[in-house]
DNA sequence: TAAGGATGCTGAGGTTACCTCAACATGAGG
DNA sequence: CCTCATGTTGAGGTAACCTCAGCATCCTTA
């Protein structure tokens, strides 16, 4: 682990806090980062990996190849990630018996627990975040949110 | 420039829309970044040389560090964002005259019309997926967002 | 049924945006 | 004047991506 800029109280009050909803929603946004963030460390996983056991928590076992296309990287960056979750213990890597080609990665039961674990977290995290909401206004916001996706 | 893992309408339906208000958050945050990544385009200015140089516009000059502190990255970092800005003459150095030590960064005049113009065009990528808002909802929003920054 | 081309994974090596550490020039307090 | 703190930068590192090539394996088609 190297890198750290620290984010704590800092000399200057946080700086661009001046522009309407885009500047509002990415101050948002930070939040929710950092506070998912904090949640993951006792994991010690990069959002890359949990995002990665997430997607094979939900689908089982999947093609490297595949895997990539879920996660948008290239399936070399795939091999990468999956080769730290492997080390790890978290996933394994078996031949697809279908095409001697293609690996399938399937979740240990540690990645099982560890994947869950980490859902959790994440849902607490966000919780932590939009808890303070009245019931009324999670609803708007959800709402609004889905409008704006669309 | 290298990398550009596309995002066209891709194999699999773009992952991970089931856990509720975060996860809708995060999508519609992706919306905003990329909307407003097209927009910045054409300036072809990375995100960071961007926030550099919208710090400087509303400062003024900055001593190196300061602007480190603002953006906050390393002072280190703050050396080589400016040496991009510099090469591409958005910014000029000159010694602070009050210590010699000291290195002010200052946006040139193309660097100020660079700098407004990405201003603008950030604001418009911003409408552009704002815009869509009933005027009622946009003010909900808004409060609702404040209250969720504190 | 042998080509010939497409597909799946990974080694090798690159880029970007950060970081730390140490050197060097200056400032400031005793 | 000396010592210590501060500001910038050279040197070198890391993480998370990427592309390109190579090799094994499939699939089609003549």
């Amino acid at each position: 682990m190297t890198a750290d800029r620290d984010g704590s109280p800092s000399t200057t009050e946080a700086d661009g806090a001046e522009d309407g909803l885009a500047e509002a929603f990415r101050a948002v946004t930070r939040r929710l980062r950092r506070r998912t963030g904090e949640a993951l460390a006792p994991w010690d996983v990069t959002p890359g990996q949990s995002r990665a056991l997430g997607v094979l928590l939900r689908h089982g076992a999947l093609r490297l190849s595949t895997l990539a296309e879920h996660l948008r990287i290239a399936p070399r960056s795939a091999t990468e990630v999956v080769d730290d979750l492997e080390a790890r213990g978290l996933v394994r890597r078996r031949p697809d018996p279908a095409d001697r080609r293609a690996t399938l990665v399937t979740p240990t039961e540690e990645g099982i627990r560890a994947g869950a674990a980490i859902r959790a977290a994440r849902r607490a995290a966000a919780e932590e975040l939009f808890g303070g909401l009245a019931p009324a206004d999670r609803e708007q916001l959800a709402r609004i949110l889905r409008t704006l996706r669309d």
